[in-house]
DNA sequence: TATATTTGCAACCGATTGGTTTCACAAATA
DNA sequence: TATTTGTGAAACCAATCGGTTGCAAATATA
């Protein structure tokens, strides 16, 4: 059962989840409210959630409150950022070309 | 069958191959060489990145030449946007808190 | 022309997925 | 104390996944 966050937001319903409790923590009964499905079944991407660390949990009384562990989310902007590096690149090289075709203009 | 870039880069080999052919593109065969796996295995994934727009082909005589389409990629990073705004907000919040210590300290 | 190479596609397989139903337990409330 | 509420976990199910094998078609080469 081996769990990573690709794996994780690989899932719209998991990825809505992570936007929901992005800014304030809930329990599992509140999220499932947004959603049309079971609270089980909320429960279970909650549990891949958890396992992969995307997760927090904060338990009050009877109720658990979940939310996110935004430091987490930075390893997938972390493999993004090799491809923001090339295209910033081609940007780049883009630039060169245009302020060259406005010299040979002049 | 539907296909989306989040569902696509789930997968470690087709995150493999999305790097591999980042910088230069390359044949089906040549891409198979780079993993401990057949062909034909290698070849739904790159089905699998085409149907979803992530990667494109140029047929060279018999020979398939698939590349990467970068611009697919900013869908990722826009999703990733979001969070890095939290984050960078809760940064200042930080900067905020210190800066207000240290006029205390004054 | 005969043969080798490159490739996509279909059929099949075991494992995994996301969902439901059912149950058990702990905490709050009557 | 008896009941309601909030939750996790197990058992089950149809659908999908990633992989393999085998085949057909097209292009290159002898």
């Amino acid at each position: 059962m081996r769990r990573d966050i690709f794996q994780a937001i690989a899932d719209p319903t998991r990825r809505a989840i992570i936007i929901l409790i992005a800014s304030q923590a809930m329990t599992p009964n509140a999220i499932a409210d947004n959603f049309n499905t079971t609270r089980q079944s909320v429960s279970k991407h909650l549990r891949i959630l958890t396992e992969c660390e995307l997760v927090k949990q904060e338990q009050q009384g009877r109720e658990i409150y979940y939310s996110l562990e935004l430091e987490k989310m930075k390893e997938i902007d972390k493999w993004i950022e090799q491809f923001r590096k090339i295209w910033e690149t081609r940007f780049n090289q883009l630039d060169k070309v245009l302020s060259t075709l406005k010299k040979q203009k002049k």
